[in-house]
DNA sequence: CTGAAAGCGCTTACAG
DNA sequence: CTGAAAGCGCTTACAG
């Protein structure tokens, strides 16, 4: 199968190569009939245009990437990133942009392929995943002026454009359906180790605020996602009497229920238990645990729409976009399993 | 960050941008002292080639594609996909390749997108994952002379490039598991609908065969991959008293020991099972399950590494690599669990 | 509404 | 060993 050139698509539909570039970039001010013509003439040789030399010229490449940071062992058993790259990659083809992908998984290679990214001529813009390892990377990309858009909330409140879960509303529905159960000592396993750990915090603490009841600091310990970790936290935790938990992460919440169970505890009856992720593997075999379910695709999607707004407009203002999280519930009591909606919020700050 | 030329970059090293272009590529015949000056002034101004002139000059872009098809929904319990690209990312920052992903979700997508692939000038060579649906694209690179690699054995024998796990040697050394633990009666719950379910049946039967036992045709029953079609199946399969299974899936494994354990058969005692695929959902509190694990990662790299022999040598003979796989062993009874090593097969046919 | 021409930043024969 | 020059296939002012 030959490749054609604008010059023969031209040649053929007997107009210059000015004139078919333009029509296939949907220029106004072409003529009817000979946007026809070439329009045909592109359907039946099949041409498609050279994309290095389109972006060589316009200096546009129509492709995003993206990074991953050095694979975490989570990744086998968290569903995140191939829904997320789901998301990004739906949205991309929709908007006609292909996807690049950078990962790495030594620093060595991480130091390399950064300056390929940073320099990259043939990127229009980048999506970051926040738990990147490399911190300078966010510098160098604002100095070589590289849009980009991170998934998760930046920490030290940077003034970056970020697309995020809304975490603190997780917390607060969380807490919230413990609440409604009935319970009264509301514990929570935490993890203070990043902005989205604060912010599910601070929907804790806002659920139970609003309902006028009081914190109780002895009712909070501290998980570091590990599901161990978050077992051993546990323990202490029951000697406090919980009714209740909310815990930062389903993964934390295996360790929970365990310790929990073992404890010769009920669910949900003595200690209902929410989480936070809807991981498969936590879920499975636990029909007692609600959880948060963080709209992995939909976030894939928007960090693309976010850069395409930034790409388009490079003066905008910090873009902040927050997804709405769903309260999956799993621990009525024969009542049907159920899901909350909420709606999105889109903030512009500055 | 201003971005500079090769010109530019000549015009401080005081020699020409053709030159420049020699030390960059690596050519032979260049001065020591030339190349030594040019270097040093690439390294100072963090000089980065416009990767679309490049293309558009040599014809090359050192760009891979992957093409990974519908995503399927096990691709949120099932870590194959993470791991298979965590390979080939591996293997493409080794080789300095980019990696760009194609992935669609809708057959209109699928249209849209594979046309873009297929004459994508921008494309070194393409990586294509076996079970894409849409059986002409295989067709269209083969017209288009994209150089291309495929995971998994293509059906029907079609002489195409690929790179696989030794399946042949998985049913083989699961069902030789089963002999050495003593077992006399072993059943297979098989799956034959592609290459790879007829590959690990050829083992199981080749295992039988080498140990002089007889294959009883009722001993082996047909899955889907399904856990729920492997729980019904089994229960036929138990009034056959097999004392060992080989499951060509760990997925469907956990309907097999579901189905075991209702009859109320304790494993591995009164009846062995080995799977395939080594998931961390199956595997997961399940102490007695061996398993067959494939080395993904490998599989990704060895796909990277023959796509570019392939690009380097268009005119080769199909490429065909086997990677092997290990027994990892979990029911023994009190002794540490333990991996059987195989070597690696590659051959070259045609 | 359309074309001729310059230019994007490289590579690579061709000369020397 | 090095340089001048053509060319890769597009886009886009500039004229008309």
């Amino acid at each position: 199968m030959k490749r054609f050139t604008l010059e023969e698509i031209g040649k053929i539909a007997g107009v210059s190569r000015a004139t078919v570039s333009r029509v296939i970039n949907n220029h106004p001010n072409i003529s009817d009939s000979v946007r026809r013509r070439v329009l045909e003439v592109i359907e039946e040789t099949g041409y498609q245009p050279n994309i290095a030399a389109r972006t060589l010229a316009s200096n546009q490449s129509r492709i995003l990437g993206l990074m991953i940071p050095a694979i975490l062992s989570n990744v086998f058993t968290n569903p995140y990133y191939p829904r997320l790259i789901q998301g990004i990659t739906h949205a991309c083809n929709e908007a006609n942009y292909t996807l690049t992908f950078f990962m790495f998984q030594t620093p060595e290679e991480q130091q390399v392929g950064t300056s390929r990214i940073v320099n990259n001529a043939l990127l229009d813009g980048l999506i970051v995943n926040a738990d990147y390892n490399e911190n300078s990377l966010i510098e160098r990309l604002m100095k070589a002026r590289m849009p980009f858009v991170q998934i998760g909330k930046p920490i030290d409140d940077m003034p970056i454009h970020y697309v995020d879960a809304d975490n603190f509303l997780g917390g607060k529905i969380a807490t919230q359906h413990l609440i409604d159960m009935g319970r009264q000592r509301i514990g929570q396993v935490a993890t203070a180790k990043n902005a989205a750990g604060e912010e599910r915090n601070e929907g804790y603490m806002a659920a139970l605020e609003e309902n006028d009841m009081e914190v109780d600091e002895n009712l909070i310990v501290p998980g570091d996602f590990s599901e161990h970790q978050a077992y051993r936290v546990t323990k202490d935790l029951l000697k406090q009497k919980p009714d209740g938990i909310f815990v930062q992460s389903d993964w934390m919440a295996i360790g929970v229920i365990r310790a929990v169970q073992e404890a010769g505890l009920r669910i949900p009856d003595d200690i209902a238990i929410v989480g936070f992720d809807d991981l498969p593997i936590a879920v499975r075999d636990k029909p007692h645990l609600s959880t948060i379910r963080q709209p992995i695709e939909s976030i894939g999607s928007a960090a693309v729409e976010t850069l395409l707004r930034v790409i388009e407009n490079p003066d905008i203002g910090q873009q902040q976009v927050k997804l709405p999280v769903e309260l999956v519930i799993r621990d009525t009591c024969g009542g049907e399993p159920g899901i909350e909606e909420n709606t999105e919020t889109v903030e512009e700050a500055s």
